[in-house]
DNA sequence: GATGAATGAGTCTTCATTCAT
DNA sequence: TATGAATGAAGACTCATTCAT
């Protein structure tokens, strides 16, 4: 009974400081929201396979009830979506201040590669995740996801641009060159992921560069392949 | 009495006899039409998503009621495990005959990589499909794709340790070297998959094998990378 | 190739044994196939549930194709309807027998009730089974279950008349005291099916004994109950 | 931030609080439907036999949509073992009860007669039902009859002790003349389920005290049976 | 008559989404 | 706005029964 008036009370306060000052109080309370349930998405795939990530659990994850997700997202693939921004989005900026960091080019797609195969699992689920979410490639889907590849492969060609014009590496087209160097991480997480290993990523790291810079033939010079 | 002995003779025999010639038959109607459901599957993953794909749809696409299917699977996660055998056989196959055929290790390499990277969309479908096989990665699904992708590794590592041998290569750990080479074209498939872009696979193969070979720096030389 | 030329003889000769001489040979013919998929029904009931009773199993045990079940029995529940009665058959004739077989009354009692307990567990699993035939109690399963108990609930009740004449049975209306003996034999043997006790039969008839004869209370004499 | 600071607080609160009062009204709620779902299964069992208790028909029964079922019980299982508790629950209660009452061991052993076998159809329906719930006695099930046995046995044998120290019973295995006694009544009600008796529960009461308190023979004193 | 592949209705269960409070 | 009960559309799987050979 007690209990009952001071939630009366509380729910009133909320009522006023929520609705009276509607911008920043208002918007600064849903990007809270927005981010807790988003931590509760990452929570959940921690445990569940992302064909279990219901909305139930990432809202008992995040100590709300289903019906409060629908307020912050239309539905669970519009949540996923953000979840996958919100991972993604740093990641994505750490990349593209590398382009103009002052390192070699060679340094850079290594920091690069070791960037991408040391992402922990939880963002190969999110990938999954990411694919599976119910209407799966809607337009939407599709086009962010796209997009975001499209600015990897950009910031990795322009690296390589920058090797080839200062001298340093072959002249290739730079732009196919990315899609494969990112083809290459992406894939090589998966079998990770799949395969359990062990390895470590600094390792996987390691192998990479010395294929991706050398090549697999020794004094690969200007010898020709076949082409 | 006497009578009765005859027919239980009777009966015995025709009860052996019986079902021994349809033997040949029906092994060869099973074969048809495991192989028709076979169909069914990569069909419905030609429009729908893995997820998307139910037993209902299945049956629907092979033109047989649902009942059907269990019929000649014990549940989905058996037909996907033999979609999966059934399609990716023969490509392992063709890629263990490679590593003793006569060509030189670079033409070899370039050979999988082309193959690979010309697989159709559906195989990356399919990759996921099992993935997603209700419980996901069920043990068996585990243990059968492991097995698989050791196949390919093991491939390419004999074909890349003939390289070393023959001088040519680079001397690199060939295990490792060659789960990269796996992963990249995965990865790459994954991404003209979900991009759905128009490069053709030619070119993709080319590009691939001018990295892999000769790496990205002019003249990689014996040059030190970093390490 | 050989094979199917002695099998077209079979046939031909099945044929002409079966169809020529159409009355008793096809009887027997007949008569064997039911009782073979009789065995078939309790063989299935030792390892598997009622619920678990499946044409196919039936067929299965039996031998022959599930089809064929369907050209002796019209459907599952005369199939189940016919093993109860051939089971139980046996065991209402020796009770019969019993009623007029040179014993008296307490032994004649006595032999029932061990007759009774000792049913092997297939027996109490065929009791569910009818129980459980699809479409339930249909007007023929009622009708057949309770004019088979009427005549286990009549032979017992003449014992027990039998008795009374003689002199050494409490006046009693026999039929409901036949109907409750045989209600307690058949929930003792329920107890014991669900509950797995290891008590032998012969120790579970000596109690039955002991009370169906004497009572509970000692020297129960003439003495009113409450009535 | 010093707003973020009060939102946090008034979030945490709000989630503790609000659930907390909803709390006791949200279980009066939760049991107020689970007794009607309760109802729903007798409900069911009263027109369709337990095979055919589908969870479909509980919830049409309810009047709620198949899907509800489950926000109260995890599965089929659960819910009928739960009905099973709620209804023989009380019974259980009483006949404790009456181990302690004032009356003699006969009119109490009288009264548990006429409680047992003036249960209503549904509840054979419940024991059928539970024992066919789907895989059958799955440990649980198994487990919670086998006490529930087990207390029903155990009271009535301690009736039964009482009644012997008192004098007035025959010496005997009290537990086992208690597990006969209720397998008695349990077969009787079995027997008046399936052949649709019109005796009053009163008649059958009266015949089974007479042949439990003294015995089929008359005046059987201290007379030996068989053994 | 024997066969067994095909059928499809029926069962349990999950989960995204809605809506009254 | 938060809540969470209710919903119902799917989906995997079973099995009695039919029917062409």
């Amino acid at each position: 009974m007690t209990d009952a008036f001071i939630i009366v009370n509380i729910w009133s306060l909320q009522g006023i400081l929520m609705t009276r000052i509607p911008g920043s109080r208002k918007e600064a309370w849903e990007k809270m929201m927005k981010e807790s349930l988003c931590d509760a998405v990452i929570e959940v795939l921690k445990s569940h396979k992302p064909e279990k990530l219901t909305m139930e659990r990432v809202a008992e994850a995040a100590g709300v009830s289903k019906g409060t997700l629908y307020n912050y997202f239309r539905n669970k693939e519009e949540l996923i979506l953000y979840v996958v921004a919100k991972t993604f989005e740093p990641l994505l900026e750490r990349l593209e201040e590398l382009v103009h960091a002052s390192q070699t080019p060679v340094e850079k797609i290594e920091t690069f590669v070791r960037m991408a195969l040391s992402l922990p699992d939880t963002h190969g689920q999110l990938f999954r995740a990411i694919l599976e979410s119910e209407e799966g490639l809607t337009p939407k889907v599709y086009h962010e996801g796209a997009e975001r590849r499209m600015r990897v492969v950009s910031a990795i060609s322009r690296i390589i641009d920058e090797g080839i014009q200062a001298g340093g590496f072959r002249k290739t087209n730079s732009m196919k060159a990315a899609a494969m160097i990112l083809g290459a991480v992406i894939g090589r997480n998966m079998l990770r992921f799949q395969s359990g290993e062990s390895e470590t990523s600094d390792e996987a790291a390691g192998e990479f560069m010395e294929i991706f810079i050398h090549g697999l033939v020794a004094g690969g010079g200007p010898g020709e392949v076949k082409e």
